[in-house]
RNA sequence: UGGGGUGUCGCCAAGUGGCAAGGCAGCGGGUUUUGAUCCCGCCAUUCGCAGGUUCGAAUCCUGCCACCCCAGCCA
């Protein structure tokens, strides 16, 4: 099942649990608070334990953490749903929420005080604070650490029927405050926070702290391995401590990996609000954005970002991947799957001198994959062609269309550049050719091959669209370490084209739909602006291009 | 410097005592009606450093060094 898949550390524990009959069956869960858009980095956890679980045959659960109401909303649990089911995963049953589980948390509280092992805390969180030392000093005993059971059940109680002022107590484990780590001194476990929650509305004047709910969600859905990032790894003994203290009915264990990190790309909340609040883009679903939702709309497919994510690895250490890497995925996955058409970016007028009609010519939609089909594309006598595709002079490496030289249309005919004339700025507005007879997938009968290979839409045919070209949002490979984010926006992220020209049958290109622009990129029709009418597509990716480069 | 982690090619990453996979990037060359794709070849005598154990170490031991995480009533 794994065989053709490179081992990592979590399928060789699992592999090994699964054979040992430590669990009969993976169960995996995906947990996202709901308080934001997801990321790249969260489309490497998606990919983790959704396909983990594929692998082993096991399931996957998708679960809101939403045990702080004052930072989530629906909006949020709705994109979370839409960019999971988009990335191609499905979990296993309904969707499920951390907030359906309150109440047990609540009996679970009351057994813990009942136990001697929680108290109510009536420390303000400044004091809390100090209490709790720092990294080199055990912190000190709270003065109400010594509370009764009995005293602590009928504060807590009134604790949850709202009596206390928010922030006034919390409910804390009673651990170890001289714990070197400090995750185990005497975490809190309950905040009064009187906040309308999106799923239980006001029946919680309280709400449990992630170390408090996270192990028992997992108890309760029965999960087997729960996979989080390292920074969790010094909550993992009061993860266990939680499920050893308490009647849960059945034992997860906690498993780290390393959180995945891209270069030239920023994946803070922080930032990406700052980027949205300060109209450096349009919104969190902006094609520059690495928000699934972006890269969704940037023409991005949900395969290659899956492939991407498997391609990477997962590992313990700290890194930070290539770009460039994800960029390969996507080239890799395009040049397969999308259909090839022309547009002609920058426009310049090319008269054919001996062409007597309009022909209409079969081009196939993909150079090596015949099931693509193919398309009827008008060739006339007025054409466009790129302005970079002609030179009245150049020198032998210019592989395009030069006075006097021939080049390939492609798809079409060879032609020969005759003259060209000039605007009033000295600019060639317009170049005359002829058509080399019987050229159409045929070498010129003289034997002078044509130079390249050029691309063209008909003039008479020819739809105009808008063009964006996207380019990377920041000019440095660590934007996060950088004092002033906005500052190293790369100011050429977006390039509006307005002049390009299409060929007609990308006009009715469904949304979302990536295409080839030969010799120019991929670039998918706008999921939401591009309309017949009016044809809007965006940059994916450009093609590799070793001329430019070496030019 | 209290605790927890991580160090294998420019960037990821397999490898878990038997003689350094793979991908990305880069560099050569070939094919080509996309300067794309594709194809061939090159790219770590060495695994943070220093010792040690062993016939044999990236893998075991010891000691250093570097980097990351933790002092939210965030997750």
């Amino acid at each position: 099942m794994t065989s053709e898949l490179r081992s990592n550390f979590l399928r060789t524990q699992i592999q090994s649990d699964l054979e040992k009959g430590v669990v009969a069956e993976l169960v995996t869960r995906f947990p996202p608070e709901p308080n934001g858009y997801l990321h790249i980095g969260h489309a490497k956890s998606i990919t983790v334990n959704f396909g983990l679980a594929e692998q082993f045959g096991g399931r996957c659960h998708l679960r809101f953490d939403d045990t702080n109401p004052e930072k989530e909303s629906q909006e949020y649990i709705d994109s979370i749903q839409e960019d999971v089911r988009w990335l191609g995963f499905q979990w296993s049953g309904e969707v499920r929420y951390a907030s359906s589980y309150f109440q047990q948390f609540y009996e679970w509280a009351l057994h813990l005080i009942d136990e001697g092992l929680a108290y109510v805390c009536d420390l303000s969180a400044d004091d809390a604070r100090r209490y709790r030392g720092t990294l080199t000093e055990p912190g000190r005993d709270s003065p109400f650490r010594d509370r009764m059971p009995e005293e602590n059940r009928a504060l807590f109680e009134q604790m949850r029927n709202g009596s206390f002022e928010d922030g006034s107590r919390v409910l804390r484990a009673k651990i170890d405050m001289s714990s070197p780590n400090i995750n185990l001194r005497d975490p809190i476990l309950y905040r009064i926070r009187r906040a309308h929650h999106h799923q239980t509305g006001d029946e919680w004047p309280i709400y449990p702290t992630y170390d408090f709910a996270h192990g028992q969600e997992d108890a309760i859905e029965g999960v087997t391995h729960s996979i989080c990032t390292l920074e969790f790894e010094d909550h993992r003994p009061l993860y266990e401590w939680f499920l050893a203290n308490l009647p849960v009915p059945h034992l997860p264990r906690q498993i780290e990996f390393a959180r995945l990190n891209t270069s030239y790309t920023v994946t803070s909340k922080r930032t990406l609000k700052l980027l949205v609040d300060s109209g450096t883009v349009s919104g969190w679903d902006d094609p520059r954005m690495p928000t699934i939702a972006g890269l969704r709309r940037r023409g991005y497919p949900a395969a290659a970002i899956r492939h991407f994510c498997e391609e990477v690895g997962t590992s313990r250490s700290d890194s930070v991947v290539d770009v460039a890497m994800l960029e390969s995925a996507v080239r890799d996955h395009l040049n397969q799957h999308a259909p090839r058409a022309m547009c002609v970016m920058t426009p310049l007028k090319l008269i054919l001198t001996n062409l007597e009609s309009d022909k209409d010519l079969i081009i196939a939609n993909h150079p090596s994959d015949e099931s693509k089909g193919s398309r009827s594309v008008t060739f006339s006598s007025q054409l466009w062609i790129d302005a970079d595709d002609f030179r009245e002079e150049a020198n032998k490496k210019y592989k395009r269309l030069v006075l006097g030289k021939r080049v390939r249309l492609r798809g079409a005919y060879v032609i020969e550049a005759e003259r060209c004339e000039h605007n009033e700025q000295g600019e060639v507005n317009c170049v005359y050719a002829k058509v080399i007879p019987n050229t159409v997938g045929e070498d010129p009968e003289d034997g002078i091959k044509p130079k390249g290979v050029i691309h063209w839409v008909s003039a008479v045919t020819g739809v105009s669209a808008t063009i964006r070209l996207y380019d990377r949002l920041f000019t440095v490979p660590n934007p996060a370490k950088s004092d002033d984010v906005l500052s190293v926006v790369n100011p050429d992220s977006l390039r509006e084209v307005n002049t390009a020209v299409v060929e007609p049958s990308l006009v009715h290109a469904a949304v979302e739909s990536v295409y080839q622009f030969e010799r120019e990129g991929y670039f998918v029709a706008d999921r939401y602006d591009h309309s017949p009418s009016q044809p809007v597509f965006n940059l994916t990716i450009g093609l590799r291009d070793s001329w430019g480069t070496a030019k």
